[in-house]
DNA sequence: GCCAACGTTGGC
DNA sequence: GCCAACGTTGGC
């Protein structure tokens, strides 16, 4: 599990169907700021809570979709604080025992920083040896929220063609 | 506390 | 559409 904040710009990738939400509705949103909520997975929920703080750095990342790619950056604008989606029957995310006195599921928000005008596809992601490690290139990782190093931030930024 | 059954995620 | 890899649930 990743260390408790150092003060040094951190980063993590976060992962959307774009068909529930993509990174053209971040832009659409108002100051293109949401909070990013619906994470019912513990190990996910904790670096949300614990780990993610302003100012850290985020890659959108684009899952179940045509292409799967990272789509995009953003950045840290509120951290940790009780998903409300979870304590409204009407939510899809809605958990009968979440309480509200003592959440169980936490978001943060996010504000866009830049959407890439040309995405970096999972198959581009494959083929850079240097990103073998990374969390969502191994096989069976389904954490929706997951950290990236800075080496891995800055290579990306270079598929993409762009300054981070 | 074990573990089988089940539901979900998400790449392929 | 398929299914492997997980995470969660619940009976025992």
């Amino acid at each position: 599990m990743a260390k408790k904040a150092t003060g040094q710009a951190r980063y993590w990738l976060m992962k959307s169907e774009p068909n529930a939400y993509s990174i053209d509705d971040l832009a659409k949103e108002k100051k293109q700021t949401t909070f990013w909520d619906g994470v019912r997975n513990y190990q996910a929920r904790n670096m949300l809570r614990d780990d993610i703080k302003v100012g850290d750095h985020v890659f959108f990342y684009h899952s179940n979709a045509k292409p799967m790619a990272i789509v995009g950056t953003a950045k840290v604008v509120k951290s940790g604080y009780a998903d409300h989606t979870a304590f409204d029957k009407n939510e899809k995310h809605f958990d009968p025992k979440s309480d509200a006195d003592n959440p169980t599921w936490y978001m943060v928000d996010i504000q866009l920083i830049q959407k890439y005008e040309t995405p970096v596809t999972r198959d581009e992601l494959k083929a850079e040896p240097k990103l073998e490690g990374m969390v969502l290139l191994q096989k069976g990782s389904r954490l929706s929220v997951q950290p990236v190093t800075a080496a891995e931030w800055k290579i990306i930024h270079k598929l993409a063609g762009v300054k981070p």
